[in-house]
RNA sequence: GGGGGGGUUCCCGAGCGGUCAAAGGGAACAGACUGUAAAUCUGUCGUCAGUAGACUACGGAGGUUCGAAUCCUCCCCCCCCCA
């Protein structure tokens, strides 16, 4: 496929892969870079409805596609809205909750939202490597049981079946039946794309692998076509904690869920021993800039840290949202300056006057603690700062004499920041 | 359907009538040290109140006890073996 476009560094879709660390297994390297070559080639990824936002444990999948349609292939997005009623047993150790219809619903067009920023969809035109975002209850919840297992069920070997992974890891700790059925029906949606959309590559996280094997065996015995699987990395930190988790959960994409400050921090803050890792994986950066960055030692890295976190941001919230997060953390961490992107909550003036506000309930209020227990417990830590000045007192009341600017600025800790605009 | 073993605080995992808000580990958070990193050391880690108190917690519902996570009954869920 001839290369288009800006940045190209790679003249192919796989040795991009190969060299930004996404590619972990492919089940036929040799035939998928032949085809790669030939044509332009629509691949598909799934994502789980499971929440009406992604987070970045999905960035990862989105950024393949994004490589992929950068190099003139045709991504598609699954939105499991079928599956999602099932479950998937891979890399689980327990059933999870099932989902209702309208709930799936809902979170399918959130996810459609934040995809669209990645990925340039059809929009009812033609244009050739336009991206599909498809949701498999479409072809999947009107199928009646007696037809699909005449239809699909005939297909699996229950003995192959129970020598996958994903099933072999829940023999100790239960499976049942319906998450059993999800290999089937990942399968499935592989062969109606293949079918219907002349899908050819399947891509997802390596826990995928089973279940993108299965649909290569069913299209070739339903569709008599080759098909190919890629997998990516299943990414943890250097430390070991799975990717985009953090003490108060997931790293959402959504800016209500994970404001784009602290999504800012959280890639500022990764493990110097990720950072180059997680630059080719999460950012657009051209080799040689990558390269550079990854020259850098020591102290040095921060500044990596800072490109990573600007660029993955901007990607995300856009580059007006980065540079605001680039800001507020720089006013922040250096002591001025521009602190209009720092979180911040709003309080009547009154709340100060008299005896004023409790600090206790305004650390609660604000979110920075979780009970007063715990806010009791950070400032006998001295982890408790008001306008910079570390608080001793456990009873301190805010009052007008602590507004500095309109605001009280509010501190926990070294990282956790937030403001109190007083109206 | 029968027999056996289990379900404990974010996770793993002890406890098996009081001394249990529950050992130990992990994660997490804070302090020191630093580079908004790692490692290390120290502290914290149910809620409310505030030094000694109350409440909520050990799958669910009852019960026995002065007193239960610990004993009994019923129910739900999981694992293993047999049919």
């Amino acid at each position: 496929m001839s290369s288009h476009g800006k940045n190209l560094d790679f003249d192919n879709f796989v040795d991009e892969m190969q060299w930004r660390g996404f590619f972990e297994q492919c089940t036929n390297e040799v035939g998928l870079r032949k085809l790669l070559t030939e044509e332009s080639v629509t691949a598909y990824i799934g994502f789980d409805p499971t929440a009406d936002s992604l987070h970045v444990g999905s960035l990862l999948p989105i950024m393949g596609l994004v490589h992929l349609q950068k190099h003139g292939h045709r991504p598609i997005g699954i939105v499991g809205g079928g599956t999602a009623m099932v479950g998937d047993p891979s890399g689980k150790t327990e059933l999870r909750q099932m989902l209702t219809l309208e709930k799936i619903e809902e979170n399918l067009a959130g996810i459609r939202e934040q995809l669209s920023h990645f990925i340039k969809f059809d929009e009812g035109g033609h244009e050739p490597g336009a991206g599909l975002l498809l949701n498999n209850a479409d072809w999947l919840k009107d199928y009646g049981y007696i037809e699909f297992l005449r239809d699909v069920g005939r297909y699996f070997s229950v003995n192959q079946m129970l020598a996958r992974d994903s099933v072999k890891s829940r023999m100790e700790k239960g499976l049942s039946f319906i998450e059993f059925n999800y290999m089937i029906l990942q399968a499935y949606d592989f062969m109606v794309l293949n079918r219907d959309h002349g899908c050819r590559l399947q891509m997802g996280g390596n826990d995928q692998w089973g279940n993108i094997c299965s649909g290569i065996d069913l299209c070739r015995r339903f569709n008599q076509s080759e098909v190919f699987g890629l997998t990516f990395p299943l990414l943890a930190t250097a430390t070991g904690a799975k990717m985009g988790k953090t003490a108060d959960g997931a790293v959402w994409l959504d800016p209500k869920r994970t404001t784009p400050y602290d999504f800012y921090q959280y890639w500022v803050n990764v493990d110097d021993r990720d950072v180059s890792r997680f630059l080719r994986l999460y950012t657009l950066l051209s080799r040689k800039d990558i390269e550079e960055l990854e020259k850098l030692e020591g102290a040095d890295i921060r500044q990596a840290k800072k490109v990573l976190a600007r660029e993955v941001t901007a990607q995300v919230h856009g580059r007006e949202e980065a540079n605001r997060s680039v800001k507020a953390a720089e006013a922040l961490f250096s002591g001025k300056a521009d602190t209009s992107s720092v979180p911040s909550s709003d309080r009547p003036a009154v709340d100060f006057e008299g005896n004023g506000l409790l600090l206790l309930e305004a650390l609660v209020d604000c979110g920075l603690m979780k009970s007063k227990g715990e806010a009791r417990r950070m400032i006998r830590q001295n982890a408790v700062r008001v306008e910079g000045e570390v608080v001793s007192d456990e009873m301190l009341s805010l009052t007008t004499s602590h507004i500095v600017e309109g605001k009280v600025a509010l501190q926990v800790g070294k990282k956790r920041h937030h403001h109190i605009k007083v109206k």
